[in-house]
RNA sequence: GGCCCCGUGGUCAAGCGGUUAAGACAUCGCCCUUUCACGGCGGAGACAUGGGUUCGAUUCCCGUCGGGGUCACCA
């Protein structure tokens, strides 16, 4: 009996492997293209690092008119979780990372070298580990977990390598007719590959990004198939990427260490191995501690928390492109206007450690990107967030669109536009005063600053809606208009005028304008006053000073009358 | 603990044997300005540490310290 004898035993279906070899032939593409992927497990939980890895990816395979694809590693039952595939891809779409080929939803794929769900894939792994048995570099091993375990505990104690090698390999040196016979017995096994590495011996690797990199030799016979007939991380990636054509494996660094292992499955079986990159995880900064942004404490690490926040999908990316190539920066004040994709990422100028995750950053270019979007843009996506996460928000917007429309303008499209959204979520607050609706209900303190007198206000708010106001008036002449106003209180005229002889005048043109964005919105910062007095219009903004008046309580002749002035804001 | 990777301002980072050690975010001040935001100008702030090598080290080598990763029938 031989080797051949106990392949046939183990997988007496399985079809020879140049069957597959056959069926998933070279890839025609050009010269240098870049045939890669994205390949999580479906855990339910898309982590931010997940995303990163997809930008480099997808950025990579488009950059050399290469395949991008997406496949799911759920060789792991125990972790499986439903329709996390379809929160991934649907991740991905949102993101604009969707895969060239492969998983395009929950059970939907793309691509002729699939099926790329690995549990599908099952027949594929056993037709190659039969092989790797044939040939005498794979073996049954009937150790126990318990067995495993004591193995273990046992090389603690006596302080030595832990693992499933050499002298502890008790299941490698079986005969062929032991295992036969152990396995007629029914006893219960799992497949092993068979290392022939000495771990005193060295390998080197170039590492896309990490590049040179020294390994001991790989030495434990680790199990390629588990009891439940699927196969390992390990021997899946390498069946798959060698089945796919993949060029080049973008990962996470956790998977450095295992590098020895991957090259020299790869050469066992008699496959060109891909090139790897291994780019260094995002951090987070825990007291101190630098620490992989965790998906149980961090809500951040969640691709989700963006899309709730209303972060712009655009934001992520570019701050994420900032993390892989720190010249986007340059690049991007260089192309303000340019797409993501007219970017060259490279490699090699990837950072070998974590970057500590920066909200701060994240949501100053935030500021920026939404800063460049057209009042429509904004419209529409503020909007789309809101459907889903603020249901106010999405009522004030879509009442009267061509209002909010022009809410959303203001000050936007100049030179310097304003930068005081970062995300979706801050919106409602940062325009609420605009609509009527909201500012009537809500209770306003009206924070007047220099001028607080009641009897300096209403006078202010009558003379300048009764004398001043004219909807007609272009910019210059309105504040000119003000200036007037200023001066017939009494006030200075300019500011300067004002700080050059303090002691003449009790305020200024600006303390005037204070008093009406106060009267106007109740709020002492707000957006170009004259835009948004253009948006209100004098009847509006006629009530709302009469509302400002009965706010302050002011007797003045006019507004002696409190339920008169109520009537009047009725109307 | 073994093995592997990494260590430039608070953060992200240029730099590759000779630099006044870039830039961005954050921070502080000033200017612009009817407020805020924007923008402009400026300030403070860094080569973990000890030895080598060298005419000269942030750059190269070794040790120390610090951080991270990995040692599963999880990926």
């Amino acid at each position: 009996m031989d080797y051949k004898d106990l392949a046939d035993l183990i997988f007496p279906d399985a079809k020879p492997i140049e069957y597959y070899e056959e069926k998933y032939p070279a890839r025609d593409l050009k010269e240098g293209a870049i045939v890669t992927r994205f390949a999580p497990s479906p855990t339910g939980f898309v982590h931010i690092g997940g995303l990163y890895q997809s930008l480099i990816a997808k950025k990579l395979a488009k950059q050399t008119e290469g395949v991008f694809f997406l496949r799911i590693e759920d060789t792991d039952q125990k972790r499986e979780i439903k329709s996390a595939v379809s929160g991934i891809t649907a991740a991905l779409k949102q993101f604009k990372l969707e895969p060239d080929e492969g998983m395009i939803s929950e059970n939907e794929e793309k691509g002729k070298y699939g099926p790329y769900k690995q549990s599908e894939r099952k027949a594929i792994y056993q037709s190659y580990a039969k092989h790797l048995i044939e040939l005498g570099k794979a073996y049954p091993c009937f150790c126990s977990p318990e067995e495993l375990d004591q193995i273990r505990k046992k090389q603690e104690t006596a302080k030595i390598r832990p693992g499933y090698y050499g002298v502890w390999a008790k299941c490698r040196n079986l005969t062929v007719e032991e295992a036969i016979a152990k396995i007629k017995n029914g006893e219960k096994y799992i497949i092993r590959f068979k290392s022939n590495g000495r771990e005193d011996r060295k390998i080197q690797h170039h590492d896309m990004i990490k590049g040179k990199v020294d390994f001991p030799e790989n030495d434990q016979d680790i199990v390629i198939i588990k009891a439940d007939g699927l196969p390992t991380y390990h021997f899946a990636h390498v069946v798959d990427d060698h089945l796919m054509h993949t060029t080049l494996v973008i990962r996470g660094d956790e998977w450095l260490s295992s590098m020895p292992l991957h090259l020299q499955l790869f050469h066992e079986m008699g496959f060109k191995p891909p090139k790897y990159a291994h780019i260094a995880p995002i951090m987070k900064n825990d007291n101190g501690n630098k620490r992989k942004l965790s998906k149980r404490k961090d809500p951040e690490a969640a691709v989700s928390y963006y899309e709730e926040a209303g972060i712009p999908e655009d934001a992520v990316n570019e701050y994420l492109l900032n993390i892989a190539n720190s010249n986007f920066e340059n690049w991007r004040r260089a192309n303000p206007d340019k797409s993501l994709d007219d970017f060259t990422l490279q490699l090699n100028k990837m950072s070998v450690s974590g970057a500590l995750f920066d909200m701060v950053k994240l949501l100053d270019i935030g500021k920026t990107v939404i800063s460049r979007y057209t009042a429509e843009r904004v419209y529409d996506e503020a909007l789309a967030w809101a459907k889903q996460y603020d249901p106010e928000l999405q009522k004030m917007l879509e009442e009267d669109s061509a209002y909010s429309l022009k809410v959303l303008g203001i000050e936007r499209g100049n030179k310097k536009p304003r930068k005081d959204i970062a995300k979706w979520s801050d919106l409602k607050q940062n325009i609420d005063y605009m609509y009527d609706d909201i500012f009537y209900s809500q209770q306003h303190d009206y924070p007047y600053q220099v001028i607080k007198n009641p009897e300096d206000i209403n006078k202010i708010l009558e003379l300048y809606i009764q004398k001043y106001y004219n909807d007609a008036d272009d910019k210059q002449t309105w504040f000119d208009k003000i200036k007037d106003l200023s001066g017939e209180m009494g006030y200075a005229r300019e500011v300067k005028e004002y700080k050059q002889n303090p002691e003449k005048y009790a305020a200024h043109v600006g303390d005037v304008s204070t008093v009406l964005r106060v009267a106007l919105t109740s709020r002492t910062n707000t957006p170009d006053m004259y835009e948004i007095m253009q948006i209100l219009g004098k009847d509006r903004i006629t009530k709302r000073f009469y509302a400002a008046k009965i706010a302050t309580g002011a007797n003045t002749a006019e507004n002696k009358n409190e339920e008169d002035l109520k009537k009047k804001l009725k109307k």
